[in-house]
DNA sequence: GTGAAACACTTGACGTGTCAACGAATAACG
DNA sequence: CGTTATTCGTTGACACGTCAAGTGTTTCAC
């Protein structure tokens, strides 16, 4: 049952990080993926499109964004990934492009009718979810967490370890 | 200027959203990935090993697990992942496995002296980040903050809507 | 025993997210 | 002007994460 002198020196080593649950990023990475996949699971059940495409799709619906460098800067999407999305929103017809007059590098991107309804259609269960998630938080207890996320977002850069 | 009467609707409708940064799963979902970034930097400049990997391997070495069940279960990580995660440790020769006497289903898992090595010298960089993440905070700060995490924990399961 | 259920793990498919290299177009500078 | 730098967007490569179907093994009821 005696582990080798070297395992336990690691196991007292780790001993810290146990419970996991204790271990912010941890922490945060399983509520994040839960939120998401509630998110997920609401929009696919009423027949909506994939988490990240909706999040596309209600920045342009907004009527902020026009151009996906709005939508990157709006959002800090990867840009990468915003240009693939919104291909598939054109091909699923929810979206239209243009290319701009004066800039040949830009497409000017337009809802489609087709996706202004699937928006309406969900947005009501959107708004529900958010007051589900927040709703018995009094607005003292609101200004305090997102004061913590702040904090947390000043950390949360570069390391120079 | 003006839009259609269709995406005034809308547009009102979503003026809630604005700034983003006051929608709780937004500033969640982008913490996470500076947190997620930041973790992984440190262990890539550190010819560490990509961050899913370095969780398990954190989770085999304490000891607490030594089946990928047992890593599913301890981390709630999904377990095809954690199957392909492992498959690539042995590769790399920071696992070695042996099929349980037993149980032929089951696959024993060990840190090899490689594998410890690289952790052992990964783990205090990765303590130093934990103080730095959360060192600014109280006791009491943290009591609440997790608090907070806790209560979100408890609405970000199945909605019904 | 034998068949059905449960279990540990594997595999495939897809979505998400990041990074870096690249092409085309425009802007900025001499 | 024309060269250089910058910008908008595309693409490839990879890591991460989730879900569901599939494989072989063990357990349990009968």
């Amino acid at each position: 049952m005696s582990n080798s002198s070297e395992q336990d020196a690691i196991s007292s080593d780790l001993s810290y990080i146990y419970p996991l649950g204790s271990v912010l990023t941890y922490r945060l990475s399983k509520l994040q993926a839960r939120l998401n996949a509630q998110a997920a699971d609401l929009l696919r059940r009423h027949g909506g499109v994939p988490l990240a495409h909706w999040r596309v799709l209600l920045v342009l619906s907004s009527g902020l964004a026009t151009t996906q460098k709005e939508i990157v800067e709006l959002a800090a999407f990867d840009k990468g990934q915003v240009s693939r999305i919104v291909d598939r929103l054109i091909e699923e017809d929810f979206l239209v492009s243009e290319s701009d007059v004066d800039d040949k590098r830009i497409r000017k991107l337009k809802v489609t009718p087709s996706g202004r309804q699937m928006i309406s259609r969900l947005i009501p269960l959107m708004q529900q979810r958010q007051a589900h998630l927040v709703g018995k938080f009094s607005e003292d207890e609101k200004q305090l967490l997102f004061g913590f996320l702040d904090r947390l977002d000043e950390v949360s850069g570069k390391l120079s370890l």
